[in-house]
DNA sequence: GTGTTTGCAAAGTGTTTGCAATTTA
DNA sequence: TAAATTGCAAACACTTTGCAAACAC
């Protein structure tokens, strides 16, 4: 079982995933994996650094989620407007949208299913699946 | 049974939805609902506005596809990249997204089944559910 | 020491807004 | 004619890029 709990050595995590282990990446690493699911967006992650006294700047913590994203540690999702969320929970899940607060949150896994996928168009293959629903 | 080669009247689609029918607005609503369904881009539309010898402007563009959009004649969906696109179907259905072409396309309707929703978060009902498969 | 990363400011992209001129009912 | 719409340019929000200084190995 995956224990959303753990909370994991950002060095091990880094390195493990084949990225330098740096200041601010271990930084923005043990802000973001800290056994808690999030679902965060760049602004989000510059106000938790600057909460935490962690210096760095706005085009740094794009250069670290872009890459974090890249390497598999984070999933990106787009929503209406262009807001762009970055998820930590990285296992096969689908989310609830809270219109009014523009905030993601987890659909709990293994209730909900896809039943009678229809034909893909020719030569393709499903990379991902997405289901966000909106309340 | 929702027909979708029927070319409805312009004129008639604007005022039906309380829309004044202006000059440019019949011309994209000319342009859009031509009996295809459709994923247009902002772009698409002034590509295609070009195309046809209609003169308008970004600006005008964006209010009129904004403005439609709240008037609950096009469908607003935002991919990655914050891309946004305008459906003009209307009716409850899903897409594929050609990850390599950056295109959407619909899903046939009726096949596939959402089975198990979960519990809603108090005090919340659904507005809508997204479904997107990337191919 | 060498190659990578940082962080600033500048540039880029997509979208909205202010406003005078125009159009619509 | 009064109210709404157009279209230009400027403003805006978000994201990426260029590059010198700092850092990691």
């Amino acid at each position: 079982m995956k224990c959303a709990h753990t909370h994991t050595d950002p060095i091990l995590l880094l390195s493990q995933n084949g990225i330098r282990p740096t200041k601010i990446r271990k930084a923005i690493v043990g802000l973001l994996f800290d056994g808690h699911d999030k679902h965060v967006s760049v602004d989000d992650v510059i106000g938790m650094a600057r909460a935490s006294d962690i210096k760095t700047s706005v085009a740094s913590v794009y250069n670290t989620l872009n890459h974090f994203t890249d390497a598999g540690l984070l999933r990106r999702i787009t929503m209406d407007g262009g807001r762009t969320f970055f998820d930590t929970n990285l296992s096969e899940h689908h989310h609830y949208y809270f219109e009014d607060e523009e905030r993601l949150e987890d659909i709990p896994q293994g209730v909900m299913k896809l039943q009678g996928l229809p034909k893909l168009p020719f030569g393709r293959r499903i990379k991902s699946v997405g289901i966000i629903i909106r309340v």
